[in-house]
DNA sequence: TGTTCATATGAACAGTTGTTCATATATTGT
DNA sequence: ACAATATATGAACAACTGTTCATATGAACA
């Protein structure tokens, strides 16, 4: 974790106004602090699992997995608004995990990368292991 | 995607009060709720995924990648409170992403599961994929 | 046993998130 | 050009989330 990356060795904030914090192990924080990633890594990273952390936009996604769909037909796989599927959909197409395909009035939804199907693989199997 | 898996194929929220959706695809969208996993699934994969989706959870989870701390390391190298870090690392270890280690009134901190490591790389590789 | 120190927990408040309802845009067929 | 249809967007409200401050455990050393 966190190879090859933008790393963050300019952190300042590591003073607190007094001795108040008692650095245990002074030696280990060093050299994870020097190897940590830039905090918009980190913030992008979470970023990009936040819009996988929502059921109805996991579902949605679990659907586009299978088939290409446009709105109206997840509406109804779902059994939710047009509306509601497209706010979602808004959300995933900005995070670019979504593409879209437009043929006449309806567009056609689908995953856009591969990235999405190895870590929802990673979360359908830790969620199984641990029950 | 969703191979192997608890289906959900008695749905029952199909119909809504009238024909108001009208279904474009409807052999797809047959084909593709038959596949869909259990709502509970999608569910708990969307919890799965909460937990990471929380710029300070990240950080903590990038610096036990490296290293088991304890929460002191953790709020002198986050510089965060003690208090902050510790409710985190709760949530942390109630999805059994972390796993604590007991030393006299030290506890350690690690990683519990290497799904957490993929599922991280799969993010950093996508965010870094889009810029 | 009592005190100290590392960590954990509870309550509460500010900020964020997802949905609904109403309305807007865009494309096809007449 | 106009009406119909598929999707998109804006505003607003309820529900949830993460932090802070105060307090409680629980282990170790005197």
């Amino acid at each position: 974790m966190a190879q090859d990356l933008p790393y963050a060795n300019n952190q300042t904030d590591i003073a607190p106004d007094c001795c108040e914090t008692s650095f245990i192990h002074e030696e280990a924080v060093r050299t994870v602090r020097e190897r940590m990633p830039a905090p918009e890594v980190t913030q992008a990273v979470a970023d990009f699992f936040r819009v996988m952390s929502d059921p109805t936009r996991m579902r949605i996604l679990c659907a586009l997995g299978q088939s290409e769909l446009c709105v109206c037909d997840l509406a109804a796989l779902l059994g939710m608004s047009e509306s509601a599927v497209s706010h979602q959909l808004r959300t995933l197409r900005a995070a670019r995990v979504v593409r879209t395909r437009r043929e006449g009035r309806i567009v056609y939804y689908a995953l856009d990368d591969h990235h999405v199907r190895t870590a929802y693989k990673m979360g359908e199997e830790h969620v199984l292991e641990v029950l």
